[in-house]
DNA sequence: TAACATGTAGACAGGTCTGTATATTTCAGG
DNA sequence: CCTGAAATATACAGACCTGTCTACATGTTA
């Protein structure tokens, strides 16, 4: 059961960690956006990489829950709802504030792979993958792993490039890439 | 004509930012690395920012060169060298100390739009694009940069799958993924 | 030899960072 | 009303950061 004070505090690293990056603030900057004293934070997290794997944590249980939901309300056939995961995905990419995947982020401040931050993204990744190869296996895809890494890659693609540098034909070009890729791999019935 | 310290300088600093990222190596470990006086930097850039753009650039043109050279002693067809783009990469990012792509890296660290090495990473993918571009164009596809994009999506997504959890299987899926892209936008003479 | 550009060494200013220590306040439950 | 847990404000230590400054060494060229 986690106290107010300290879902405030995830909360306010969350957003301040996807606008401006993990190294880039500060502390006393979440403190103060979270209107908490220092001595709060220390209580509830040991240290500023365990409130940083925290924030990654709760996004990945807003933004799977997110994509499912979405996913499952645009289409209800596991081969339609595969392909519907790029419409969502291009909708969140799009907003103007959209600064990337943080986990792609964090994985790439904290370099080294036994680094819990690391890991907590590593996590993320797997279990997106392990939600489109569930859909791929209802779907009747003959290897459902594989289109799970073939989409998982296209999706990270495209929103390094749209954060990079965002274009018009992006997120169209990539969802077309998905829909080649889903009927070459599964048969249409 | 850039001196030798100069390029000791940036030489050094592209290691240590591809090895621990930017933000977290500091001035004086390039310095010590290079065998270079602080004052030497600051004789030749204005900033550290500038030193970074300036590591880029540099491995800009090496990336890009690489990849040319690579692709074109693996294939002489534009079409098979399109193709042959992935098996390139893949031993690149197969390599143990493999670190995922500097540019995605600076443009995450460096989040606004209009910072210098945000829009130095957005040019080198711009570059990248153009020549893959190129190619599709002479291997006769009727939408080469829309082809372009739709593949530096799947290079890019590769990277940054296998720097946040490589795995066997993820290369040769991305590789096929590629071959279908292409086998569908450039119909087989 | 003299002038000059280039690099070196090292201290330093002024700021930031994480994490700790201390002393005080708030507030709910018995 | 009293007790005790939780949060607060604030100062601080120790480290790191970028960028500047000064004084000195080196080596090339005229």
């Amino acid at each position: 059961m986690p106290s107010a004070k300290q879902e405030q505090l995830v909360e306010s690293a969350l957003g301040l960690f996807e606008r401006l990056g993990f190294h880039a603030v500060g502390i006393d900057r979440v403190l103060a956006e979270a209107g908490v004293a220092k001595m709060t934070l220390y209580n509830h997290f040991r240290s500023k990489d365990e409130l940083i794997v925290a924030t990654l944590e709760l996004k990945d249980r807003r933004f799977r829950s997110w994509l499912m939901t979405e996913v499952e309300r645009r289409a209800s056939e596991p081969r339609d709802r595969l392909l519907a995961i790029f419409p969502t995905l291009s909708e969140e990419v799009d907003q103007p504030e959209f600064s990337g995947c943080i986990f792609a982020r964090a994985a790439a401040e904290f370099g080294e792979m036994d680094h819990p931050v690391h890991q907590a993204a590593a996590e993320h990744k797997r279990l997106v993958r392990q939600y489109i190869s569930t859909l791929a296996a209802a779907a009747g895809a003959a290897e459902p792993q594989r289109l799970a890494f073939q989409l998982g890659a296209l999706m990270d693609g495209l929103m390094v490039n749209q954060q990079i540098g965002g274009c018009e034909v992006l997120c169209d070009a990539v969802h077309e890439s998905a829909r080649k890729l889903i009927d070459d791999a599964i048969p249409v019935k």
